[in-house]
Formats: structure tokens, C-alpha cells, sequence
DNA sequence: ACTTGACCCGTAGTTAACTACGGGTTCTAG
DNA sequence: CTAGAACCCGTAGTTAACTACGGGTCAAGT
């Protein structure tokens, strides 16, 4: 029933207080109540709101993902498809993400086992692995 | 011995222009030679030089980080430990970023699996676990 | 000679996601 | 009652790595 200032919010939900301000003018925060001197007025629902943008950010959501799977929430009656969409759509990339680094992480383990660090700049075969693209990653 | 123009590497490169003029402010490409005119004249050095800086990019280096490779290559006679070492902590970064996307994954893949998306909004516990931080990431 | 494309420079805009600033009100504790 | 914390707002700055713009000069082909 109490309400809770941006201040409180701000702490409960581990952010700045910047950046609750923010998700208003992005549209990620709903425009809350105010006090009859201009200062908002938070409700409870809000802290889930809040930790909810900072869940999905975690699994790596943008903002504006965030946004689409937030405007799924207005009718709480329609079917969730589109939010198991966008886990799936996001899986996808995380795992096409995964691949390219472990290619990267693949080469430059190669790259380290090529050299002891006992030669000189201008004979080092890391150093000249850089210079030659061969294959392109 | 035939110079390139800005626009030559630029294509040799496969980048912008305004990229290499960017890459010379930053001080990483070096300033080339100019024509009476005041027209970049660039060597055939330089074109390996940008490979170099484009390859290292692909493999996760930041611009800075380049930077300092470069730097180590000011002097060939140097040993090159300090290459070797920079390659072992961005393989370090790789693995770590990869086991956090690992985990992300893992999350991801446990709330696909959670609903067959035949669930209205309210109820669905895709939704419902991106609200409740049971686990931080 | 003329046109058109390439180049020059400094500066400003882009993206994402904040974060800070400044100057003014309001709330609260002592 | 007053100090100072907390809040208000709009705007500007941050980071990385570009990319674009505008207004002017230069080079190359017909």
C-alpha cells in the first residue's frame, strides 16, 4: 500500500536513480503516480517491473527486446507465444555468439602455442599471424 | 615503390576511408607521406599495417589494446613476451565471456523448455522467472 | 576546358545504455 | 526554523568505434 519514492526504488531494484528516469523516458518504466508536489510515487508492482528489465538485461535482452516482451504483458490473457519466441530467437543468437568466440578462443590458443615469447618483434609468429589474414574469422 | 592513395587502402583494407583517417587520429595507422598537394600517399607497408589492425579486432582486441601491440613492434630487436602475454589474458577474456553466455544459455534453454507457449500471459513461467531473480547471472 | 570523382579538413552525428550537471523545489530531522 | 538530503526537470556528457557532412581543393578523363 505505501508507496515508494525513486530513491527507494532506485536502491531496491540496485540501480541509479538516472537510470529509473531513464526507463521512463524509453518507455521501459510506466509513468508513475505523483505526489501532490510533483515527486513519484512508486507501487510495489514496479519493483518487479524494474527487476524484471534487469533479469531479461542479464540473459541478454536489449532495452528494446525488453520493451516487446513488456508490451506482451498488457493483456494478461493472451497466449505467451511471443515470449517463447523471443527465448528462442535469443538462444539462437547467444549460441551463434558462443561459436564465433570459441573460434576466436581457438585461435589464439593456436596463436600462443606458436611461440615461447623468446623471439624477437620482428620474428614472432604471433605478431606475423596478425599481420597475414588468412582466414578470415 | 607505387603509393596509395586514401581511397586505394581503403579498398585494399576493406574499410571506410573516413576509418583510416579515424585509425591515424587515434594513432593507429602512423601519418603518411603527403603529395605536394597535400594528398595521403601511403606505402605498401601500410596496407599490412591496417590488415594488422583489422585482424586483430577480429579477434577481440579493442582499438587500445592494438594500440599496444603496435607499439611493441617499434623496436623488431625486442623480445616478444609482452605480445605473448597480451594474447594470453584476451584468451582469458574469451573463456570467461564464453562460460557467462554458457550460463546465459543453460537459462535460456531450462525457461524454453519451462512452457509450450500455450499458456496465457499471466500464467506463463517464461514471464514469471524473468520477474523472480531466484539466481543472479 | 570542363566535368566529375577523389581528396582535404574540422566538426558533428550515430548507437546503446546509461550517468552527470545545474539550478531550482520539497521534504525531513534536529 | 533551518540545514541538508532528496527530489524535480531538461540537457549534455560518456564509451567505443566509427560514419557523415559541408565546404573547399585537386586530379583525371573526354
Amino acid at each position: 500500500m505505501t508507496t515508494l519514492r525513486i530513491g527507494d526504488l532506485a536502491t531496491k531494484g540496485n540501480v541509479n536513480l538516472e537510470t529509473i528516469r531513464y526507463y521512463e523516458r524509453e518507455g521501459l518504466m510506466r509513468q508513475p503516480q505523483r505526489t501532490t508536489s510533483g515527486h513519484r510515487a512508486y507501487a510495489q508492482e514496479d519493483v518487479l517491473r524494474l527487476r524484471f528489465i534487469k533479469r531479461s538485461q542479464a540473459l541478454g535482452f536489449t532495452l528494446n527486446e525488453i520493451k516487446e516482451l513488456l508490451a506482451l504483458k498488457v493483456d494478461p490473457r493472451k497466449p505467451c507465444i511471443a515470449a517463447v519466441r523471443q527465448i528462442e530467437v535469443k538462444a539462437l543468437e547467444v549460441k551463434a555468439k558462443i561459436a564465433h568466440l570459441r573460434a576466436i578462443k581457438r585461435t589464439l590458443d593456436k596463436m600462443k602455442a606458436s611461440c615461447e615469447g623468446r623471439c624477437s618483434v620482428s620474428e614472432c609468429p604471433i605478431l606475423e599471424s596478425l599481420t597475414s589474414a588468412r582466414r578470415p574469422l
